[in-house]
DNA sequence: TTAAAAACAAACGTTCCAGTCCGTATGTGC
DNA sequence: GCACATACGGACTGGAACGTTTGTTTTTAA
């Protein structure tokens, strides 16, 4: 017997997570309500009930809750500019190369422009990801390192699907690329820290 | 009256092109034969004459025709290193932020990974792009440098759907990067050729 | 010229998925 | 305890997409 709200909380976690899951191992194409129910062990009619529009409700919730997991443990490093959070994410990937709540992310947003009515339900959310995430001034343009920062994890997250993936081969070249550049010194600092919220997350990566 | 093997090359063509318009524009997930029909002008059953297993006989061919136009462009500069093709990519993107025809691979690329049937067809072709089109010997685990600029330019390609994408500062960013990198000498010497082909076979860039 | 084969068009049947509705059970407030 | 709201399970239904079949036109080859 629990209340109601635990009951509600812990079937909608369910939900989300399954999602999370599907778009991490097969991609936004592979995506159904049976299908994430299924995983979820909740019927349709559950998954209906707290999300009446079905993707268009739950998708906004998954990317709302990776942005606050990952803001969250963002900003209890203090402030920090959109170069710092960029590098720190950059090393955290290299020295956590199974971590891929991003990918989630990415294939919603590239579903998104397949489908207008998603679009419209997140765009809200994905402006806040580029703010509360990576620190970006809104309305600004983004500044040149920032943006390739961006870029490079971006194509990082990625490679994970090439044939040829191999998570030490990644990092030695993610590693050879941030060599040529210069992160900011508070970077190493932080790094620790971040790692170590990242694993308090999610006990697996350890 | 055109001859039957000039017909059927051409509504395959058709189909093709109307398949990548379609991924580029609006992604897998709203891919369909009805609607890859519609934009090419021709008829479900020509499709299925054409390719009787739908997509699964389409997309590689789509794979097919876009590796064959780049990596022949490629080819037409002589014997070139996978380092020397990637810096060369990616100063071509900067020069021509339009052309999207990776996103059109990359789209069936992730795909492919939740559609075990897909993932068998276009499996053979996709390793043809690393060797064809990257200069990637198989086998071998690729190189730091040439895995940070695949990266590199994977994540600029995506970068074109994020909400704040602009042409001018993707292409100020790369450029960054770039300045931080040591591109072989061989490829200031080679761009404006690589530039040039790439108008002649799609004029509209100019 | 005529039969065969290929290119194409258009319908049909099936399956899957999403939108909807309703029944039931379990908490909640009075 | 009772009325009510919420949480959940399951079924029904319409439409979209796919796989298949059949019919028609055009080219090819004997």
């Amino acid at each position: 017997m629990a209340t109601q709200s635990e009951r509600s909380f812990l079937t909608q976690n369910r939900l989300v997570k399954a999602t999370i899951d599907i778009l991490v191992e097969q991609g936004y194409a592979a995506l159904g309500e049976q299908r994430i129910c299924m995983r979820a062990g909740v019927s349709r009619g559950a998954l209906r009930h707290h999300y009446p529009q079905g993707r268009y409700d739950l998708l906004p919730n998954v990317v709302e809750s990776l942005l606050d997991d990952e803001a969250t443990r963002m900003a209890s490093l203090g402030p920090l500019s959109a170069k710092e959070r960029l590098y720190l994410m950059l090393y955290g990937l290299m020295a956590m190369p199974h971590r891929q709540v991003s990918v989630a992310i990415l294939e919603i947003w590239m579903a998104a422009r397949g489908d207008a009515k998603l679009a419209r339900c997140t765009k809200s959310i994905f402006d806040d990801v580029l703010t509360r995430l990576f620190g970006h001034a809104p309305g600004q343009p983004a500044d040149a390192e920032e943006l390739a920062l961006r870029c490079l994890l971006h194509g990082a997250t990625l490679h994970r699907f090439s044939s040829d993936y191999n998570s030490e081969t990644l990092q030695q070249s993610v590693r050879w690329m941030l060599d040529r550049l210069d992160p900011p010194p508070k970077v190493d600092e932080l790094l620790a820290a971040w790692l170590e919220s990242a694993v308090k997350a999610e006990p697996a990566l350890a």
